[in-house]
DNA sequence: CGAAGATACTCCTGTTGCCGAAGTATGAAC
DNA sequence: GTTCATACTTCGGCAACAGGAGTATCTTCG
């Protein structure tokens, strides 16, 4: 998969997307709690990466609104943000399966030995 | 998981060697016999990724032979190596299951709609 | 025989996607 | 008034590739 694929970051956000439209402190809010506080991206990394999608017709803004005299906005994943993500998704389950299952007949999973 | 976990070539590096010692070109060739040759690393990424991998402890030198009069040189999964690919298989593991949750529960895994 | 391809590692330049942080601005809390 | 949280903007630096060329030997083929 060659680096125009997803990096992690990315893939959290279309993630993170998937369950609906958010802005993106709602987002970088739903990749740390899904991951139980073991991912924390940061905004220069969010807004890189939403940029980068949306180049990519990933994802969309959703709306735009002012709350609080603050822009909000928010981005929505698109059909084919949601086909990329599904893809990915499989992939890495694949190769996970893999890796985990050559760890079991290794007889050592890391920390039975 | 910051840049210093593991990211797709090395990762897919530490599954290849989680079968049993390989050189250079065996890795290769097994990381895209597994991927049923959707991914092809380059020498410039596998030596490299080895190289790192080999700095931080997680694979080894495993022998060194001349055949055919060139130099062969196996590398070897550690116990360290073993335990933080078990950790990131299944960290993608989750982030995979976690994904096709959402995109399950969105009622399109972009190819139904 | 010579050329091309396969095997095996070395080395290096260029690119990409972050990573981290600083900036701006407003409202809320202390 | 100060500090913190919320919300987006912007940017320099860098790690991990990605790609490819180089060196060298053996095998295969014309």
């Amino acid at each position: 998969m060659p680096r125009t694929g997803l990096q992690e970051p990315s893939f959290l956000v279309l993630t993170a997307l998937a369950a609906g439209p958010l802005h993106g402190y709602a987002i970088l809010k739903d990749v740390e709690t899904t991951s139980c506080g073991s991912v924390r991206l940061g905004v220069g990394t969010l807004y890189g990466a939403l940029e980068r999608l949306a180049e990519r017709g990933l994802v969309e803004v959703a709306s735009e609104e002012v709350v609080d005299s603050r822009l909000r906005r928010s981005y929505r994943l698109t059909e084919d943000g949601a086909g990329v993500l599904a893809a990915e998704a499989s992939r890495r389950q694949q190769q996970s399966a893999a890796a985990l299952a050559r760890l079991g007949r290794r007889g050592a999973l890391g920390w039975t030995s």
